[in-house]
DNA sequence: CCTCAAAATCGTTATATCGCAATTTACCGA
DNA sequence: TCGGTAAATTGCGATATAACGATTTTGAGG
C-alpha cells in the first residue's frame, strides 16, 4: 500500500483517475510530452531546464494560451503528482516526475 | 503509425486522448477493469461471457446507474476501441479490446 | 520603502460532460 | 402482425471543465 515512506509501485484507484484525468486534456497531455525534452521543446531560460523543468512563461509561449490558463493547467498536473515544482526566485519550474509517471505506467500496465 | 514492420503498436496522438478521456470517468475506467473478469464481477447471464463480454442490463445493474447511461458508456468506450461489441440476437455484449488496450498500455510506456 | 515581473488566484462566460427520463429502433417469439 | 424486451438515441437540467482578463500574491532589486 503506497504511503508517504513506501513510495509503492501500484496507484489507488483515485490516484489513476486523477492522472487520467489530468491527461484527458490536449494540452496537458502534450506538456508533459514536450517535457521529455524541455531543451528542444521549449524556449531558452536562465535555469537548466533538464534539472528544474520549465516556468510558467515558456509554457505559456508554447501553448499559446493565457498567464492564466497555463498556470492552471500546471497546478492540474501537478495535483496528479505528474510533474514536480521547484520555486526558485520569481519563478516557478516544472519537471516530470518520472516515478510517479512510473507509477502511472505500472498501474496501467497491470490494474487496467 | 502503424506501418508494416510495425503492425499498430503505437496509437495516434488523437487515439490516445480518446482512450485517456473515455478512462477519466469513474465508472468506464471500472467497467473496463470490471470486464477483466466478468463471470466473476457481473450477474450470470444466457451468453458465454468470457466469451463475448456482458451485456448493457448487466453493466446497468452493476454500474446501478440507468439503461441510457450505461449504454452511452459503453459507446464512448467503443468509440476508443477499448471494448468490442457483439450483437447477438436484441443483446448487445461489451468485451474487452485487449490488442487496443496493448497499443494504449504501448502508448503509455512509450510516448507519454 | 517602492516598483517591476512572474505566478497564483479570483470571477466570469462559454462549452462540455454527466446522468436521467422519454422515445425510438431493433429483434424476438407467439 | 402484435406485444414484449433490449438497446440506442434524443432532449434536458445540473454540474464540471476550459479559458480568459483582472486582481492579488510573491519575490528581486533598487
Amino acid at each position: 500500500m503506497p504511503t508517504d515512506e513506501n513510495p509503492g509501485t501500484q496507484l489507488q484507484q483515485d490516484e489513476l483517475l486523477a492522472a487520467l484525468r489530468a491527461l484527458s486534456n490536449p494540452h496537458r497531455l502534450a506538456i508533459l510530452q514536450w517535457l521529455r525534452d524541455p531543451v528542444k521543446n521549449f524556449e531558452e531560460q536562465k535555469v537548466d531546464a533538464t534539472r528544474y523543468g520549465v516556468c510558467v512563461s515558456s509554457i505559456r509561449k508554447r501553448c499559446e494560451v493565457s498567464q492564466s490558463t497555463a498556470s492552471q493547467f500546471m497546478a492540474t498536473l501537478a495535483d496528479a503528482d505528474l510533474v514536480q515544482t521547484t520555486r526558485i526566485g520569481q519563478w516557478t519550474y516544472f519537471a516530470r516526475n518520472e516515478a510517479a509517471i512510473d507509477r502511472f505506467r505500472s498501474s496501467v500496465a497491470t490494474s487496467l
